[in-house]
DNA sequence: CCCTGATTCGC
DNA sequence: GCGAATCAGG
């Protein structure tokens, strides 16, 4: 594989839309995450809009005595990354109307630790509980980890796996026990 | 352990 | 120029 015209068209598309390296090498294809980092790299066109703070500059110990002299760094690029997907600022006072924390419904109350993930984050240890109407832009999986195997956590297997003859069955053992 | 991007350097 | 190996971090 090569970098023809055409896919670097197209890994420089999918990296100003916020796709991650791994993501993109799966979309193009005969390519690693570590192709696409270096190509990146090689483009000139890393650093998307992250942190507009200033670097922390870090990296005081380097693990490995570079044969070259480190570059100066490059010039602060004038361009940013995509700012679509930037938050827009709020203003305060619908910051403060919107602080008051509002009733959860109970599952929510039940399953705090819910990881709540997308389908592309969605992995095969997570549980698969649907939340929301899919389609919605917020949809999302439970995510919390599964049980033993099975698509669901504990939490929503419970909920999923009511047989009725165990229902009765757990109704009349209590009742049994009730009058012993 | 899963993942992320950043960097180095043999090829 | 390329990208695996490695690093630092979430």
């Amino acid at each position: 594989m090569h970098w023809t015209d055409e896919r670097v068209e197209l890994l420089k598309k999918l990296w100003s839309e916020g796709l991650s390296a791994s993501a993109i090498a799966t979309e193009l294809g005969g390519v690693t995450r570590n192709a696409v980092i270096g190509k990146v790299h090689r483009l000139g066109l890393s650093g998307r809009a992250k942190t507009p703070a200033p670097a922390p500059q870090r990296r005081a110990k380097p693990t490995r005595t570079p044969s070259h002299p480190l570059r100066p760094q490059a010039p602060t690029p004038v361009i940013r990354g995509n700012t679509a997907l930037a938050p827009q600022l709020t203003p305060l006072a619908a910051v403060e109307e919107q602080a008051e924390p509002k009733l959860r419904p109970v599952e929510d109350v039940v399953v705090p630790m819910s990881e709540r993930v997308t389908i592309m984050e969605l992995r095969e240890h997570m549980c698969r509980w649907p939340l929301g109407d899919p389609g919605r832009e917020d949809f999302r999986f439970c995510g919390s980890r599964v049980g033993v195997q099975g698509p669901y956590c504990s939490h929503h297997a419970a909920i999923a796996y009511q047989p009725i003859m165990d229902r009765r069955r757990d109704r009349d053992k209590e009742r049994r026990l009730a009058r012993a």
